[in-house]
RNA sequence: GCGCGAUUAGCUCAGUGGUAGAGCACUUGCUUCACACGCAAGGGGUCGCUGGUUCGAUACCAGCAUCGCGCACCA
């Protein structure tokens, strides 16, 4: 790139041009150092977007915050790591490619296992690849040559070798159980996967008739067809109401069956009729009832929640149809007592919103309770570091009420469990390679489970299982714990909390013998190293504008490429981190992304400016970079001038700030920081006070020019450092031009952040630049207030008690009489205060000689509701003043400050009253 | 049912125990030799309601209201 900048920023080739660059340049790869490298390791893992589709708003703000943190430790020296990659997305998946079939007029049945799976394979190269793409366009800078995705072999590995080892720690077992099962989907789900809504529902009573009686019972249930698979009917030992019917046995209607009546705890004397009806194989309190009862299992549904042959008559019905006639029937036989409105908590599957249904099943599941232990130890202790807090709270409660996790489902897509079944004696062996013979009997016939895993029990082990394990690797020595987790909320549970499980368990199993060497470690020691991570910072959500919750079905989906197209990369990024203040989501409104363009824009014309005066007084000037890594603080300027130590100043006490920003995790602050200094301070104030110098051509005032020239080539050079990490495209641009396009390294993303140094602050210069600034601006306003016309240039008088003050605007005459549209200064003896036009300040009263040709009936207006202001607060002050208490009680500055600020209303009000007067 | 969060300018959001802030939108004036994606000036808010703590509350506490979100096997 040359000095030959277009008129407007347009990011479309820029941003292009780079993000190629930077992968070609494998600018982001690091590989494990050796022991003797001395920098500091910052690592983290890229949540891994699942391969169902395409990134959205959300994935950019998640990325984007992630990106930001990386390139900024990245040029704090950190040796820094972000792994990429993508999630196999199991469930997900495998619908997205049945749903293609489907368009085929084809199901998965017909095609096959392995053809289904050669399918989805397909469609992972596909999407798979549309997102990293995408990725490469928001300029994740992520190290490619590591980018995994959960199926490769060397992770599939790493999963067989968790689960045997879990299996053989008795922590996997297999068994019949009641599981969340969508009917839908054809496969278990776990808890998490279901989504409870309170629905508008029915409560049914019946009458079971109590055999050898004229006596009925009546239960009530919200699923009369679950009835068809009661095996008892359940009292409380305590209910005075039924002890006399201890004993007994009931006879079923419509299935004709003799079942008995149960006393248990399940039923609760306060709810209903206090008898319920108890259906082992339907609900998983009955399931636990039946086990302490010893009641049979009646499962009266196949897997698609169609009734089945024990259902009698009813089978072939879908489940609702079912409910309808077995109610129906009741009715007729005059069974049903009543149906009551009640409202029913429906679980509905997360995925694809059908009604779950509970089913008895055989699955595997883990035995989190000693993992859990873990997990939460390693949070209590600190070990992991929430941020917002809350969260932490949020997590042990879960981590208190864990139940065991369900983790076979029944798909095709994802990571086989590594289970094989005798055919000959049953025994179920559990290997990490598939076995050739039984274990237990001569027999050879085995068969593999047909069950994947949960697609979060592979995610879950990614923190080190992306890192080489179960190899030892050097990675895995340098680069483990990470250092930081930067995910949203939604999947606290399914994932953060099953990392730390995980993590936790197997980098530092508790039960193993520690290798030696390690005697030195104590158990938390063992556990500090052992977490997957070491900070969580949860983001929040991004909302459309209306702050509605972003989804494909209400068609309110904001595709950030469009965004992206429209504004920019570098805008885009800049308004979620702006907006990316922590605990509150985004609503994520365009218009934002419109005035963060204008600032990218603000900056390339500034720097057009420079590149303009550059090439003509000073060609060939460089910022100054000494050696490969240029300083972290501004190098090579000279503070001549008062907005010379004024800017320097202000530069690293932004440069402190925006790092204590990024510290925090406030982006929004970071941003908020580096937009004020640029525009409001570096373009409004630096360069428009320096123009004079720079315009000088001829002899000694050109050196003055190169001068200028050179301090604020320095001053760019470093603020461009101070954005990249939020706009890195269009600093990446700007800063190769700086050196013409002969940077002293490949990338500003190599270069050295910006850290503060003491030694160029100068509160000095900051103070008497305000003064400054406020007679300027005062000085603008009384002449928008007089009506001043543009060009004319008026004269103005100054009144001030301090010498140092006058001294200062004598000095910086020059600037005052340009910027502010002054034709003379001229020092008054006295106080200004009976003269209209004027502004009386803490250090000084200015005053504008001329005529007024204003609407004396809008001013008046004006003025009124000034003095009413200034009265309010005058009382307001009186008031404090006048009070005791106050006085005594209140920090001795802030009744310092009221006290100086009543003579100052005083003469306010005086003055303003005054004006008043001339009004009439 | 339990818990969490939100409520501040027209909109989207920051913020603080001591005179209310930003971006966008709005009004007015400017083809000022980097930028109209700009420059300059300006209008606009009893900081959800009610109590309490305090010399002083938008901020801290309690209750209420509205909205949103988690967690929860009561048939």
């Amino acid at each position: 790139m040359s000095h030959e900048l277009s008129k407007s920023y347009e990011p479309g080739a820029i941003e292009k041009r780079w993000a190629e660059y930077w992968i070609e340049q494998k600018l982001f790869h690091v590989s494990a150092p050796t022991k003797e490298d001395p920098r500091p390791v910052f690592s983290l893992l890229l949540p891994p977007p699942n391969v169902t589709g395409f990134l959205h708003m959300g994935h950019m703000f998640e990325q984007t915050q992630m990106d930001i943190m990386v390139r900024w430790r990245r040029m704090r020296g950190f040796l820094t790591l972000w792994l990429p990659g993508t999630d196999h997305a199991g469930i997900g998946t495998q619908m997205m490619v049945e749903r293609q079939l489907q368009s085929e007029g084809k199901k998965r049945e017909q095609v096959g296992r392995e053809a289904f799976v050669e399918r989805v394979w397909e469609w992972r190269r596909h999407y798979g690849g549309a997102i990293l793409d995408q990725m490469k366009r928001l300029g994740a800078s992520v190290d490619w040559d590591r980018e995994y995705f959960t199926m490769d072999e060397n992770l599939s590995r790493a999963v067989r070798e968790v689960f045997v080892r879990l299996y053989d720690e008795g922590l996997i077992y297999r068994g019949r159980y009641i599981v969340n099962w969508c009917p839908r989907c054809g496969t278990a789900v776990s808890d998490l996967e279901v989504k409870h809504e309170d629905v508008a529902g029915k409560l049914y009573e019946i009458r079971y008739p109590v055999v050898g009686t004229n006596e009925f019972i009546t239960v009530a249930t919200t699923r009369p067809e679950t009835m068809l698979g009661d095996t008892a009917v359940a009292v409380n030992e305590k209910d005075e109401r039924y002890r006399h019917l201890h004993g007994r046995k009931v006879r079923l209607p419509l299935m004709n069956r003799e079942i008995p009546i149960i006393t248990d705890e399940l039923a609760n004397p306060e709810f209903g009729t206090g008898a319920v009806k108890v259906t082992p194989a339907h609900d998983p309190n009955d399931f636990e009832a039946g086990l302490r009862h010893n009641l049979p299992q009646i499962d009266v549904m196949d897997e698609h929640a169609r009734m089945n042959q024990n259902a009698g008559p009813y089978a072939g019905l879908d489940r609702f149809e079912a409910r309808t006639r077995v109610v129906q029937d009741l009715e007729a036989q005059g069974l049903l007592v009543a149906i009551k409105d009640h409202t029913i908590p429906l679980g509905k599957c997360d995925r694809c919103r059908t009604i779950v249904e509970p089913r008895l099943s055989a699955q595997w599941f883990v035995k989190v309770e000693p993992l859990a232990k873990r997990a939460i130890e390693a949070v209590e202790k600190g070990y992991v570091r929430f941020t917002p807090e809350n969260y932490k709270q949020v997590y042990l409660n879960w981590m208190y009420n864990i139940h065991d996790w369900c983790i076979s489902r029944q798909l095709w897509w994802g990571h086989r469990i590594p289970a094989w079944r005798c055919l000959d004696c049953n025994t179920i062996i559990v290997a990490r390679e598939t076995p050739t013979k039984c274990t237990q009997c001569p027999g050879s016939r085995l068969e593999q489970d047909p069950d994947v895993l949960d697609t979060w029990f592979s995610s879950g082990l990614l923190p080190f299982t992306a890192l080489g394990w179960p190899d030892a690797t050097r990675d895995l020595e340098v680069f483990y714990p990470t250092s930081l987790l930067i995910t949203g909320f939604d999947i606290l549970f399914f994932w953060v909390a099953r990392m730390i499980m995980l993590g936790c368990w197997f980098i530092a199993p508790p039960h193993r013998p520690q290798r030696a060497g390690d005697d030195a470690k104590s158990a938390d020691d063992v556990l500090r190293e052992s977490v997957p991570f070491r900070e969580v910072y949860i983001h929040a959500l991004v909302r459309d504008a209306d702050r509605q919750k972003m989804s494909k079905t209400k068609g309110n989906v904001l595709d950030p490429i469009e965004v992206i197209e429209q504004y920019g990369t570098d805008a885009t990024r800049f308004t979620l981190a702006a907006m990316a203040a922590p605990g509150t989501d985004i609503a994520f409104n365009a218009s934002r992304t419109a005035g963060y363009r204008n600032f990218a824009n603000k900056i390339w014309n500034a720097c057009r400016f420079m590149f303009m005066n550059l090439d003509r007084v000073a060609p060939g000037l460089r910022p100054d970079s000494a050696g490969s890594r240029p300083e972290a603080g501004v190098r090579g300027f000279e503070a001549i001038a008062l907005e010379d130590r004024w800017i320097l100043s202000r530069f690293n006490r932004v440069a402190q700030e925006v790092s204590e920003a990024l510290e925090a995790y406030r982006f929004d602050d970071a941003a908020r920081g580096i937009y004020d200094f640029f525009w409001g301070e570096l373009c409004d104030w630096y360069i428009e006070l320096i123009k004079p110098r720079l315009a000088s051509e001829e002899g000694a005032e050109k050196e003055a020019a190169q001068r200028a020239c050179k301090n604020l080539v320095s001053l760019f050079e470093a603020a461009i450092r101070l954005l990249h990490p939020v706009m890195p495209f269009i600093t990446e641009e700007i800063w190769h031009a700086l050196y013409d396009g002969r940077p002293p390294l490949k990338s500003v993303a190599l270069a050295a952040y910006p850290v503060a140094q003491a030694k160029q602050l100068d509160l000095a210069a900051e103070i008497e630049m305000a003064v400054l600034q406020e007679l300027i601006v005062s000085v603008r306003n009384l002449r928008a207030e007089l009506a001043v016309e543009q060009k004319q240039r008026v004269p103005i008088q100054i009144f001030t008690e301090e010498t140092a003050v006058r001294t200062l605007i004598e000095q910086n005459r020059g600037a005052v009489e340009r910027l502010a549209g002054v034709a003379k200064v001229t020092f008054a003896k006295d106080s200004l205060a009976k003269l209209s036009s004027v502004r009386h300040a803490a250090r000084f009263d200015v005053h504008v000689v001329y005529e007024k040709k204003i609407d004396a009936a809008v001013e008046r207006v004006r003025l009124k509701k000034e003095l009413e202001r200034i009265e309010k607060e005058i009382a307001n002050v009186q008031r404090q003043l006048g009070n005791d208490q106050f006085l005594s009680k209140a920090p001795a500055q802030v009744v310092e400050g009221l006290r100086k600020r009543e003579p100052e209303l005083a003469a306010l009000r005086e003055k303003t009253q005054s004006k008043l007067q001339e009004l009439r």
